[in-house]
DNA sequence: TGAAAAGTATGATATTTGTCACATTTAGTG
DNA sequence: CACTAAATGTGACAAATATCATACTTTTCA
């Protein structure tokens, strides 16, 4: 039960770089920046627990956040991973719900706080940022929806090459066109909805079959026409 | 290919009387009223189809409309079912992409239409019902995630268990425990992500465990503690 | 650095679920 | 009302996937 502290992170913080907030107006933005409250998350912190009552929302200003629900038996699910420029934990603070799911730090990151409150204001006095907000739930849930479906329908087989198409769009490939992501076995598992033997024995098939290249937890995506192929993934 | 035909409805439509036209001023609702187009749909008809663009939203009025997704080869992934006072569409609007699902009514339904710009007017000229719909979608997006959780990693006999009580807190039981929606094999199969004769075994066996009864398209609830048992439903 | 923990890998096997074939029943429609 | 199409039900079987056991490897951190 270390590494849940987090530090506080004191290089400028530029809002207006990030999508999310273009529409907000200059004084908007030196009022939020004003309230920001940066730290340094280290890996395996916890932002917020599933159950937890959330009174704000982060933006993510570098590194990766997992953001899992966990099932009755105590399986995670990996719902998305969130990066530079995306908000978590906004969806709790806006149903006045409790936090339906877990936000753990995989890569060293910094995030900013936004207390409710704060977040609140801006969407009552700028309709352009409600718009944006909005248009931003609306995506999620429509990919959520995608996924539902592709759970419910694909093979695991499937699941998993769409879920390396999935991480590449995110974290994109470096020049050596290894997957900009490090995830455990497990991990992948929980994304794709599978047992980790699973996950271990396919990607050996997909190694075997030159579709990737395995270096531990690096991933190389050797024949990404095939990799669509196989995971039904139409854009 | 009939049956995709709507007509008018001519019968007043009390707006303020759905949850969330109820920040509403009296202005905007009575233009709202002028604009509205209200029709009914009789069961078959689709009322838009994944792919296509939609410019506005439907708010239900009366009926059932059922949303699914199309997989790949063809097979129907129910989102879930909208009935009186739920909106449809609005997601694909707001988020300014070509329908995700398609909308098919299954239980003749009153529809009124909201064209699409006086939907952004409404948002962005009353804070009040911006957040009201945020929080609808935000609502909506942490069932989705919980759903998607469910499919992964429940069985088919659970995710069964959990949809018929999903459809009971939707559309409720008569003073006879019947559940107030009928729904093919198949449709119950599209829902619960699994094949329709695993449905129709699965059934029987909940039947003559004594947990429903079955008449037809008709269920009774009989053992409503065994069924949240067994579906593994924490509230 | 070195021990413990976590993660990876693989085989054997069990279980779940899907698929196909076919009979029967029910519902929708001219 | 009768006829056709759709839906339901059941058995046999196949395929996909999970589970368990165990060995090996890598990572973590004291």
């Amino acid at each position: 039960m270390k590494n849940l502290q987090s530090v506080p992170y004191e290089d400028e913080v530029n809002l207006l770089s990030f999508d999310i907030f273009k529409k907000l107006s200059e004084e908007e933005t030196s009022e939020l920046n004003q309230i920001l409250i940066c730290s340094t998350f280290r890996r395996g912190s916890i932002v917020y627990e599933e159950g937890s009552r959330i009174n704000g929302t982060y933006i993510v200003i570098k590194g990766i956040v997992k953001i899992y629900k966990t099932g009755f038996d105590g399986k995670e699910q990996i719902i998305r991973f969130a990066k530079k420029g995306d908000l978590i934990g906004f969806r709790s603070v806006i149903s006045n719900e409790l936090a339906c799911t877990t936000s753990k730090i995989i890569e060293e990151a910094v995030l900013c706080y936004i207390p409710g409150d704060e977040l609140t204001r801006l969407i009552k006095g700028n309709p352009e940022f409600a718009m944006a907000l909005m248009k931003l739930t609306c995506k999620e849930l429509g990919e959520s929806n995608k996924f539902l479906t592709d759970i419910a329908q694909k093979t695991v087989r499937e699941r998993l090459a769409e879920v390396l198409l999935l991480l590449m769009d995110s974290f994109e490939l470096d020049e050596d066109h290894t997957l900009q992501i490090s995830l455990t076995r497990e991990e992948l598992a929980n994304m794709v909805g599978t047992a980790t033997e699973s996950v271990i024995r396919l990607l050996s098939e997909f190694k075997s079959d030159g579709l990737i290249e395995l270096n531990g937890r690096r991933i190389k995506l050797l024949n990404i026409p095939k990799l669509i192929k196989i995971g039904n993934v139409y854009v």
